[in-house]
Formats: structure tokens, C-alpha cells, sequence
DNA sequence: AAACTGATCAACCGCGCCACA
DNA sequence: GTGTGGCGCGGTTGATCAGTT
């Protein structure tokens, strides 16, 4: 018994959309929003159209806000740094660039990004943070709780464990959290509340230039302090109205943090880690070794789930999508 | 100018998840 | 506990465009 079809497909017009079907479909959902309901939308609209393909419309093209063009190299950056730690989980990559949907993304990604990943790079530059084997015990700096040692035996075991000088760089932070404390610039001010604050996800989020001593690598840091505070005990983070469960990261994968201190809950509390030990192995780094083995991996088997390696050792649960607004 | 080839990207498809009856 | 319907996601397709021969 298979899945009944969403829609007549029989009687709904399929292939480009028409600019009178888009105002019709803008109009509508502007003065009477999706109602929740996409299915029955096209109908209330007036367009005969299938609900699915109405909210692929609104949402990657007609919405608002929405980016279109030449992506930038910082968004480039991004999209890498991601993709090697959580693979092509394209909706969660797009949640951290404004304005960017995961149709754009994902087509970027397989058309331009990959190649110039995979072809055009430096031998030079292609090897970017060299792996140490993790020390057997964590720090004296790590929690010392138990699950704590659970969490640095993953981290390990993941071979995610880099060491990298630290030059100076700038770079973007997509969400200006809390300003940190004192061992960076910022080129402009946020008052944007810290992102465990906001409770209610339509917080508008502007990118924000930080310069901040990291390495000269080109690895990615967001953020100021990461910091996890979800009542449940989950650490999430809430970017452009999704929110993304830290399990579903993965420990290891993302450290938005002030480079200097993580926050861990874990078990309901807050904690940090200061000093010099996790400074400079945070995890939004990206290999293109890495990334090159994960194409090649992908290529050849589809269905594995970004497990390679140990490196993407993430949750496959989805992200939380429910009762999620898009503040465009 | 025509034919061919490769690149791009909008749109479709099918599946998994979740809420609800 | 189970079935159903809707939503969202990632993978794929195919029309169109641009460049090359």
C-alpha cells in the first residue's frame, strides 16, 4: 500500500511558475497567511497549483528578504565549515545565513562550492588543521562531572580533536549573541538579546563583524558565548527562528562560543571551560580533507549518513521545525 | 550560424517525522 | 496503540542559459 499522492496531480499545473500565479500566491498568504494549512491553500488562493509546490514557492522565492546572487566568501566559509560537520543538512546550514534558503544553498553547494573545493584549491591550503591524538584524560579545565568525561571520551573518539595556531583573523559572527568580554573588536554593536534569551523566535538577527584572535586557518568560530540554557536541559540555539537541539549537533559540532569558554548543560547547569586548553579546538573548523572525503564517501554511497570517519557522528533527528516563524 | 556540451537553478519527488483523531 | 494527513527535508530532474567548437 503506498502514500496517497498530496494532491490530484492530474488536475494541478506543474513547471515554472507564472508571475500572475506568484502575486496571486504573494498576495494571498500576505493578507491571510498560510493558515497552517498549504494543502488547501492553493485552492483559497485561486491557483491551481499543488499545496507542496505553493510553499516551495513562498519559501525560496516569493517570501520576503529573501537573498538571491553571488555568495559571499564568508557565506562560502560557512556553508564549509558546516557541511564538514554536519553534512549536507542543507535547512540547518540555511538557518545560518540570512536571507539564504536551502534550495539556494544546496544548489550552490553541488553546482560551484564542491568543485572549487575539490579542484581549484592549493595543495598548500587544502590541509588546514592538523589532528593530534587526544590526550587520554581531558584537562584539568574540562567539567568534571561524569557525563562530562562521557562527552570528552565522544569528542575524542570522534577524532575531532585539532590543534591549531593562533594568529589573528577576522571574521563573521552570524549571531551577536552576548558581546563578549575583552580579547576582541567589534566593528559594530548588537543589542540583540543573547540567543538562549529569546525565548520567542522571531529575533531578528543581523550578521556582525568580530575581529577575533583565532588561527590562520580558515576555521569558522560563531558567536560570543556559547551558551546553553533550554529548561529541559538540552543545549539548543535559536537562529532565524529554528531552533537546533545540540544533540542533533552532536557535542562536538557547535561551539558558538567566545573561543575562550564553552558552556555546557547538560545535566540542567551551567558550566565553563576557561583557559587555553579548548581555545583552540573549537569545533567549527572545517578539513577539506574532510569535506573531500565526504563527497567522495557521498558519491559513492548516498545512503550513509555523514558517519564517515567518525567526524560526523551527528543525530540524525530532524530539526525542530514546529511552531517555527520565519522573521523575514 | 548551428550544433554540441556543460553549468545553473527552479521545481518536483518521495520519504520521515509529527500531531491528531 | 494505530492510522491518517500535513509539513519539511534532502535528493534528483529537466528546462534553460552560456560557452565552445
Amino acid at each position: 500500500m503506498g502514500r496517497a499522492p498530496c494532491c490530484d496531480k492530474a488536475n494541478v499545473k506543474r513547471g515554472p511558475w507564472s508571475p500572475e500565479e506568484d502575486s496571486k500566491l504573494k498576495e494571498y498568504i500576505e493578507k491571510h497567511g498560510t493558515g497552517g494549512n498549504w494543502i488547501a491553500l492553493p485552492q483559497k488562493a485561486g491557483l491551481k497549483r499543488c499545496g507542496k509546490s505553493c510553499r516551495l514557492r513562498w519559501l525560496n522565492y516569493l517570501r520576503p528578504n529573501i537573498k538571491h546572487g553571488e555568495f559571499t566568501d564568508e557565506e562560502d566559509r560557512i556553508i564549509c565549515s558546516l557541511y564538514a560537520n554536519i553534512g549536507s543538512r542543507w535547512s540547518i546550514i540555511a538557518a545560518q545565513l540570512p536571507g539564504r534558503t536551502d534550495n539556494d544553498i544546496k544548489n550552490y553547494w553541488n553546482t560551484k562550492l564542491k568543485r572549487k573545493l575539490m579542484g581549484l584549491l592549493p595543495a598548500s591550503h587544502q590541509r588546514i588543521a592538523p589532528y593530534q591524538s587526544c590526550p587520554q584524560n581531558p584537562p584539568p579545565s574540562f567539567p568534571s562531572h561524569s557525563l562530562s568525561s562521557s562527552i570528552y571520551r565522544d569528542y575524542c573518539n570522534n577524532s575531532h580533536y585539532y590543534t591549531i595556531p593562533a594568529p589573528t583573523v577576522s571574521f563573521t559572527c552570524l549571531e551577536p549573541i552576548s558581546v563578549p568580554s575583552s580579547n576582541y573588536t567589534s566593528t559594530t554593536t548588537s543589542t540583540s538579546l543573547p540567543f538562549y534569551q529569546n525565548q520567542e523566535p522571531l529575533v531578528s538577527v543581523s550578521p556582525m563583524q568580530y575581529h577575533y584572535p583565532i588561527t590562520d586557518s580558515p576555521m569558522l568560530v560563531f558567536g560570543s558565548e556559547a551558551s546553553c540554557s533550554s529548561s529541559d536541559g538540552s543545549c539548543s540555539q535559536v537562529s532565524l527562528g529554528r531552533e537546533i537541539k545540540q544533540e542533533e549537533m552532536g557535542f562536538q559540532n557547535f561551539m558558538f562560543g567566545d573561543h575562550s569558554k564553552f558552556l555546557l548543560n547538560h545535566d540542567g547547569g551551567e558550566e565553563y571551560v576557561n583557559g587555553s586548553f579548548f581555545q583552540t579546538q573549537t569545533a567549527l573548523d572545517y578539513d577539506l580533507e574532510v569535506i573531500k572525503q565526504l563527497i567522495n564517501s557521498n558519491s559513492r554511497n548516498n545512503s550513509s549518513n555523514n558517519n564517515n570517519n567518525g567526524y560526523l557522528s551527528v543525530d540524525e533527528n530532524k530539526t525542530e521545525e514546529k511552531g517555527v516563524y520565519y522573521n523575514y
